[in-house]
DNA sequence: CATGAATGAGCCTTCATTCAT
DNA sequence: GATGAATGAAGGCTCATTCAT
């Protein structure tokens, strides 16, 4: 009858967003219950632990980036360096629409005590990998390190969110076609 | 005979290998005195504490670290090419000498509660923002946004060390070579 | 067709179990619901919490024990030895036939925050010491501390249970034999 | 030149006492920091957690105790009877000398949430089945089963000490001779 | 009657920092 | 200068109990 009270909703929102903010070891349980208006233990009712839950929330969020980055980045019967531009665009759009998220997804990486292992298709940096590797196999772009130019591409990407997040550099149209064309220089495309 | 006892010498030493290796909030002050071979409040001798000391520290680091980059990017009646070149190869240099203090200052680098500032001179991003701006003004350059265009030659260059890390990248001539290659396409050089 | 849902049978049933083979404080109100096939909430349709509930099962399960022990124990009319041998065989056989009830008894009894009283009727302790007192009253043993010895019965006994428990020794005829001779001996029978 | 301030004493005073009295579960941290009068991360400078320090507690406290049981037991030259009465008259003094230690050991015991192993030279009841077991073979008492009248023997003592402790007897020396001879019943001696 | 999310108090443990020695 | 026991404030987590559904 009533609103069915789904905090769970409110918990993940809050860590998520803390998470982001503050880093994962600097974000404490009490922290994500504050914030999400209930108390220390109800955490534990939809996960075993904190960092499970950093965890999972970190697949779930990497999933979803993912899944809809290598529609673009794969798109069948699109030529190259339109799937260069789409790909960098929608990073760009996901950074714009869901801030937080991103963040999260972005900052998170590399916090985890044990280093844990992604599966390829939620792997933003193996799908990057693996699409300049095709492309050279394909002739479509010179023949270069793929390892080291997918590095290079996600480098380039990155470091533009990490300067506006830390209001170094607003980010707008100009910006972004600044960065398409790096990224296709650094590929070699057009 | 014996070695001078330098403890103070010890405990930095122990204090940024662990900072590097493991971040700053995860490292412990008991962790630090005993890779150092010293005890727990032999550190307050010489810091008023954990993080005063990460900070000096980060800071030590990165002005000796950003002299001799300044020299390289800033170096008087060289050409543009050579000085990228230059700096850049001098990344890697630094980096393949001093593996543990550049991991140090690349890590820590965000890692502090209270949003510190560095002086220009010891702070390779305004550095190279400025080297940017410069060169645009000399006409040496076409016109940019500098600040995006320091950002996008130090995003790329710095994950390629971060791949280097996580060991999903080798280092050699040839990848550096690749690395100057790109630095200079997203500078429009040559 | 489908069995009677007899949920607070399962529920008591289960916690016996635990209580006998963790203890009460080691045994949680999930793992009762998780073992008993329900959740939390429902012990509490039942009883009012954890410990009331262990401690009405603690009365209900040594008064079951009592009182047939009672009857062996003072049964009109046979003699003395007969009634001491049919109480030992009578413990070991209901050792046998409820072990986890009876290890529910052997252990939570001292377990309880409050030092709760059992009446005289539903107390093998108290028993045991009426037993002597009389024996000795009616000449059928010689003069004894009847507390004393009460205790030594006692602790003959159930100590080969907690033996059995921990796998240090096996139950078998003989063995009971042997119980039974020795708490006669204790008492100066025969 | 002042005193040493040795709190770790202190606390190990204040755990066993509790330990003791409440039981492993049922004493906190916090409980044995006030008992003991210092606050709770005094402990860990001492010991691992309060688990590894009950178990350190345990085998120092029944190794001394075993080790002075083990003379009196195993006296050379000494008669089989004399033996036997040196034992349980130990035990009684130990425990008259020693409440709170040897009640620690008592309840303790079976506390452990691991099953941990105590060599035999610091577990009285392998030391007591030994005995028997020694006894039956020099022919000094008739063939019996060695671990069942180990067993037996020390369920008959131990019961007057938890007797004790719940206050339903007092121990004198009739008392004590009492379980003397009880003991040697059980055994088959004189 | 049953559910299970939420509570709130408490538990064990960690850790930067202090200070008597 | 150095030591290391002690502090005190969290931190992550558990659990008996409650209550809206």
């Amino acid at each position: 009858m009533a609103r069915p009270v789904v905090k769970k909703q409110d918990i993940e929102n809050a860590a998520i967003r803390l998470f982001a903010t503050k880093g994962l070891a600097q974000t404490t349980v009490k922290d994500i219950a504050s914030e999400a208006g209930v108390t220390e233990g109800a955490l534990y009712r939809h996960y075993p632990g904190k960092n499970a839950m950093a965890w999972q929330l970190f697949c779930r969020e990497i999933e979803k980036f993912s899944i809809e980055l290598g529609k673009r980045m794969f798109e069948q019967g699109a030529p190259l360096a339109a799937r260069v531009e789409a790909s960098v665009r929608f990073i760009f759009e996901y950074y714009g629409r869901y801030p937080v998220q991103f963040a999260f997804i972005l900052l998170t990486q590399h916090g985890f005590p044990e280093e844990k292992i992604l599966d390829v298709a939620s792997n933003p940096i193996d799908m990057v990998e693996r699409f300049v590797d095709e492309a050279v196999r394909a002739g479509e772009i010179p023949a270069m390190n793929a390892t080291l130019a997918s590095g290079l591409v996600l480098g380039l990407v990155l470091q533009v969110m990490v300067m506006h997040r830390y209001d170094r550099l607003e980010i707008d149209n100009a910006v972004i076609d600044d960065v398409v064309g790096a990224a296709k220089r650094i590929l070699m495309i057009g």
